[in-house]
RNA sequence: GGCCCCGUAGCUCAAUUGAAUAGAGCAUCUGACUACGGAUCAGAAGGUUUCAGGUUUGAAUCCUGACGGGGUCACCA
């Protein structure tokens, strides 16, 4: 148990005894003690006043003795401020705690809690390649099934490929107009990118037909209708569904181009997957949810023969859940998919990391299945998260704005190299060596940029300005790391020798008190699926070692006892930072 | 227009979910390598938390209103 949760119930313990409070009325605040004060941790006095109808300080005065009292080898001063009590735990807790951890490389990971997870993310469109935002959702989801997993959970990872649709069939139609046969061989790009381009040449030439038709006398709305690049790729979607070969053989073509494409980007920035749904797998299984609707009263039909649910009584609107001609929209495709995940993985919890302008669309998704009855409808969540900014706002593909997620990973990757090699700290790395480690800083750092922000916010990234490796950064913590390993080569922490009670100096206390909160944050970002919370932990950990570093010498320490003790607590940073930055996907070198 | 979200230092982000003098990084300025890695450290400056009310012992946080920004209300996905 955390120091923190041990004050807190001792805490509560003690206020039974004295005071004859009920354990389950008490809910009290402890946090760490602000620098300024005197003493480790604070237990936060003012919710107790009414109760006890006694002033906060008499309060504290009682508690703190008794806590001292009790727990002589825990606490061993303490001062109460106002509403506060400072609580000073003693040095030898802190080493026994740093004796018993500092090589305990799973250290805070929990076992198995039997709950089973299903996350699903990165769900990439297959007519265009990656942007800055795919890459804030491939790392988050990654991430946090990461987080979940460290927490005591089965977890599943899983991809669902948007691979058909009109959008689809507009890249395919301009391919097949305006390609004469190239392929990305021929023109040597990749093939999202290859492909990409003919959902551009698409849109540019409907955009030519349609100013056409407007000069012609024939209003916007109507020309976009009859412009004859938009009936062709009607025509071809109706072509698809009824399983045209020549149709078909064109998609799996394509689409295969953009998945060899997807799959480079995939492997270099650590995305996996154990199931990949494909929606033209997928789209047709949730038209059997209409019949159950229907049968249930949960669904009605309109006069045109539309099926619809009537989402009012919740606040919400009505919403087409079948058109009239008996094709399934977005949201019944949604039901099926949810059902057939259920029936693959019989999944606790369904996670969808999902842009949070998709709200709307998954709060009624739940409520659908909720009002269906469905066992798993309870434990579907939408980790809705912000999207990615640029400075003038929104990114725009019709402005060609958006950020490419495979040139920012290059352009990180070789300022990486840059800045390596400007510092010149790496000499006798092969060449390999040289390259796995300028892509471990390059995407270190825009890992962590984008991962140490709330998911659930809006994030600004200025494309101007180069991603910092100074400061709050990701090669920082990697910096730090390195440094400490640097250390570590020179001087070994020796597993067997025993610590001997002495004082410790104000840099190693903050550093061992951070280091003991480690299973405390990893708990936190799993319950509120928050990486952010991991990023930040790990900055603060290596800032305090750095800290640490400028104020006593590790190797050179004043006596054989300190130089142990702060090996050990070198160790033990080193693996937390490293697990840390595993949490983010981001892993650590041992020189740099 | 209805509903939802956001507004914190010049910029990018925090604030343990209502607690002590609102914290970091970048940028700016000053200082620190013949001690273990200077991608570092120490320090300075920078704030009426958009505004106006309210609740509370206590509000960036909760409530009401205003202003500003975004999302969404498709037989698109």
């Amino acid at each position: 148990m955390s120091i923190a949760d041990q004050i807190k119930s001792f805490a509560a313990r003690a206020l039974k005894e004295l005071y004859g409070l009920d354990l389950k009325e008490i809910d009290l605040t402890v946090n760490s003690t602000k620098p300024e004060f005197e003493g480790d941790y604070t237990v936060v006095l003012f919710s107790l006043v009414k109760q006890l109808k006694k002033s906060p300080e008499q309060i504290g005065k009682e508690l703190g003795g008794y806590l001292t009292a009790q727990h002589p080898t825990i606490f061993n001063a303490y001062n109460v401020i106002k509403g506060f009590l400072n609580l000073g735990v003693a040095n030898q807790y802190w080493i026994n705690f740093l004796q018993t951890n500092f090589l305990a490389s799973k250290f805070g990971v929990r076992s198995s809690n039997g709950i089973k997870v299903i996350v699903e993310y990165s769900s990439p469109n297959t007519n265009k390649p990656l942007h800055l935002g795919h890459l804030r959702n491939n790392f988050l989801g990654w991430s946090v099934a990461e987080i979940l997993e460290a927490n005591g959970c089965e977890v599943v990872k899983t991809c669902v490929v948007n691979d058909r649709g009109i959008h689809i069939c507009k890249s395919m139609l301009a391919w097949q107009l305006f390609a004469n046969g190239a392929t990305p061989e021929s023109t040597n790009m990749k093939g999202d990118h290859f492909v990409g381009s003919y959902y551009v040449k698409f849109d540019e030439e409907y955009k030519k037909e349609v100013g056409d038709l407007v000069d012609n006398g024939i209003n916007k709305e109507q020309a976009e209708k009859e412009a004859p690049l938009m009936k062709a790729t009607q025509q071809m979607l109706l072509d698809w569904e009824l399983g045209k070969p020549e149709v078909i053989d064109l998609w799996k073509k394509m689409n295969n181009w953009v998945y060899e494409g997807f799959d480079v980007t995939y492997k270099r920035i650590g995305s996996d997957f154990d199931k990949i749904y494909y929606e033209s797998g997928t789209y047709l299984l949730g038209k059997k949810f209409v019949e159950e609707g229907l049968k249930k009263d949960v669904f009605f039909k309109k006069d045109d023969g539309s099926t619809w649910i009537d989402l009012s009584p919740d606040g919400l609107d009505q919403k087409l859940v079948l058109r009239k001609d008996g094709t399934s929209v977005y949201i019944t495709q949604d039901l099926g998919l949810a059902e057939e995940k259920f029936k693959d993985f019989h999944y606790d919890q369904s996670i969808y990391l999902i842009g949070d302008e998709q709200n709307y669309h998954m709060k009624v998704l739940k409520l659908i299945l909720q009002k269906l009855d469905k066992p798993y409808a309870n434990g579907i969540y939408h980790l809705s998260y912000g999207m990615v900014d640029l400075p003038t706002g929104r990114m725009k593909s019709r402005e060609g704005t958006v950020v490419d997620a495979d040139d920012l990973i290059d352009e990180m990757v070789s300022i990486a190299a840059q800045h390596t090699e400007e510092l010149g700290k790496v000499s006798g790395f092969t060449p390999e060596e040289l390259r796995d480690l300028h892509e471990m800083i390059g995407l270190g750092a825009l890992k962590f940029f984008l991962l140490r922000v709330d998911p659930k916010k809006r994030m600004v990234f200025n494309p101007e300005e180069s991603i910092d490796f100074h400061g709050f950064t990701g090669p920082f913590v990697q910096y730090t790391h390195a440094r400490i390993k640097s250390i570590l080569r020179k001087g070994k922490a020796e597993p067997t020798y025993k610590l001997q009670p002495i004082d410790l100096l104000p840099g190693e206390k903050e550093l061992i008190i951070l280091l003991e909160q480690f299973p405390v944050i990893l708990e936190q970002a799993a319950v509120e699926y928050n990486p952010s919370v991991v990023a930040i932990y790990a900055f603060t950990v290596a800032k305090a070692y750095n800290t640490f570093y400028a104020e006593h010498s590790v190797i050179n320490a004043e006596s054989t006892e300190k130089k142990q003790l702060r090996l050990q607590l070198s160790e033990m940073t080193a693996n937390i930072i490293s697990s840390s930055m595993h949490l983010l996907g981001i892993k650590v070198p041992e020189r740099m």
